[in-house]
DNA sequence: GTAAACTCAATCGCAGATGTACGAGTTGTA
DNA sequence: TACAACTCGTACATCTGCGATTGAGTTTAC
């Protein structure tokens, strides 16, 4: 029998967030988890197949010191991507959202595409690893911020209302991405890619103009 | 000493693309190599990690059998990644590109799509596996055609030309992709999804109107 | 200063994939 | 019909990764 389902519902105190961690653990396992979990995220980004022994290599602890954090591979993937979404979460809270629709999408994607970026190797690694419903779940924080704002665009009359929402997302998801895959080829500069985003997207959400009409 | 590299300078005549095949192939085995490249395609689709006996497996054929066709997994990869692109490719010779851009690039649109959602997962495990050179190489003769056909429509004033071409090309991609992983999803019917990508692209890479101006 | 917590190297068993070797059965072709 | 080509199962060697154990040494906390 494999054990692999007590992670699940595991009595495990160290998943949530913090508080009861400082009260039992040194402070340097407490520093070397941060470094592993740092780790696995540009480890995975390097290479997307990297191993354990990779990402222990890349914090810098033996592989063994990595077990003693996380008992198996998925749970540090899931430690790491629900970290990495932390640290998103706090970046983009802090940008406002009112005004124009527009200027508050824009900000948006200039805060939200270099943290895509980061994080979407290892993204993509924990969909291999972890169940679908807890990805959603981790994901639903984010993408409710940028969809309420879409709806609201709509019901202001600036962003179109011919296609449906989740398209609308997909698309802002998928254009965000191959800026990222433009930089990393090279073809786009890094500072011009919140420019070149918005240069399609906005184009492309706007609600059709009486003048020109469809197309 | 493992003698790894016996294989590495072999005089394999079966690998250029035909002719001399027919002569000393039997037909059977030219059926069963079809019906492993065919394979190869709908099983790295279903499972991007896919093993060789997977894709034999999925061929109705040994594994042994496949080893006498294509001696190492990258060899199979490419094999097949070449004839899933030479199948798009006589799609796609057979569009008009003449007449509205604008129109053209919707016919190739939805000629592509569907073609593109079948191949990408063989893509992304061929850039795993093979030189990105050779990908290159593979995929030029697509994007030469709806790069020439994306500078025609900038000359004839239809598409905007304050974006340089290579950022459209990727936004095409990525949208059209976009799509196939929506209807993947469930969030997108099928037989809408060229309409939609149309609804996206062609308004995101219009030449930017006169009366409503950049937006 | 002592005990507990932590680090980490070496080693093992297990599993899965690739590629090779052998050999016997089957089928197309001349 | 007879031969060569082809199929394909079994078995094997190799490699890689995961996860566990042992048994140290080292650092932190009390």
């Amino acid at each position: 029998m494999p054990t692999k389902k007590a992670t699940t519902a595991s009595t495990d105190e160290r998943v949530p967030a913090a508080g009861n961690r400082a009260a039992n653990q040194r402070v340097d396992a407490q520093r070397n988890r941060a470094k592993i979990l740092a780790a696995a995220v540009t480890a995975i980004r390097k290479n997307p197949d990297a191993s354990v022994a990779d990402i222990a290599a890349e914090a810098g602890v033996g592989r063994m010191t990595l077990y003693g954090h996380f008992k198996t591979r998925p749970e540090l993937i899931e430690a790491a991507l629900v970290e990495s979404l932390d640290r998103a979460e706090n970046v983009l809270s802090e940008v406002p959202l009112d005004g124009d629709a527009r200027e508050a999408f824009s900000r948006v994607i200039a805060s939200s595409w270099r943290l895509l970026d980061q994080s979407r190797a290892l993204l993509a690694t924990a969909q291999k690893e972890l169940p679908p419903a807890r990805i959603r779940e981790l994901h639903e924080k984010a993408e409710a911020r940028v969809r309420s704002l879409v709806e609201r665009g709509r019901r202001d009359g600036v962003f179109r209302t011919d296609l449906p929402v989740s398209w609308l997302l997909a698309t802002t998801h998928v254009v965000m991405n191959g800026a990222a895959e433009e930089v990393r080829a090279g073809r786009l500069d890094p500072d011009d890619a919140p420019w070149f985003i918005d240069a399609i997207l906005l184009p492309a959400f706007a609600n059709a103009a009486p003048s020109e009409g469809a197309l």
